[in-house]
DNA sequence: TTCCGTAGTTCAGAAATTCGGAACTGTTGA
DNA sequence: TCAACAGTTCCGAATTTCTGAACTACGGAA
């Protein structure tokens, strides 16, 4: 298993953040763990949606999200908790992330990230 | 040759324009016909950035343009003029082009749209 | 220690998508 | 009728996405 690999905050690129979240999949998991503000494991973002997502599936859905910079994943023994990174994109791009959750109609709440 | 597909604004889907804007390309595209405020050729359109884009590879970008609401399409002759629907998706999703626009480092002008 | 269960990752092949040159359509003008 | 032009469609190659199966990593029990 190889490290998990976050980009720095100068390092994020919109087309990532854009591609990450131009698919429904993704935008629910990413609104899920943004709205929870504290961490969301895997397994309890499987079945957001109208079916299960297979975990092969999820995982890369994850590495997408993290890989784009949406969310920062830390291993906690057998689980991984992961949280969004909202406040760093948003101080890079402001408003990007709001006015796209609000476009998918998922209003973002407000700052509960941990 | 078909007819082009043109969605309402109704029908307008954040999936769509997010995946059609997640390409630096099509943004580039995108961003010089809402500059323009007025029609872009595709020929004109070819070589905006480092490369000349294959006219093939244009013909599509221009569809995922259009087939997201982005621009709208109109055969003049043997020419085809684009404009944007900026007015349009704004109306239906409040500040997601800009905020787009602006994370790539491209302010949008004011509706200066024909 | 060893074994087991859980959480998630990686592999690999099938399916789907993207890219771009070549051929084509449709229009204008000579 | 013919040629030139603007853009589209076709199609094969390359790339990407999807997902079941196999795998890694960790924690707890014995």
């Amino acid at each position: 298993m190889r490290p998990l690999f976050h980009p720095a905050v100068e390092d994020l690129k919109p087309e990532a953040i854009l591609y990450a979240l131009s698919d429904p999949e993704r935008v629910a998991i990413f609104a899920q763990i943004a709205g929870l503000g504290s961490s969301g494991t895997c397994t309890a973002l499987a079945n957001l949606g109208s079916r299960v997502i297979p975990k092969s599936s999820l995982s890369q859905h994850m590495k997408v999200l993290r890989e784009a910079g949406l969310i920062r994943g830390e291993r906690h023994g057998v689980e991984m908790r992961n949280h969004s990174r909202c406040q760093e994109v948003d101080r890079r791009f402001p408003g990007l992330i709001q006015a796209i959750l609000s476009a998918y109609g998922r209003p973002p709440e407000q700052s509960n990230a941990g």
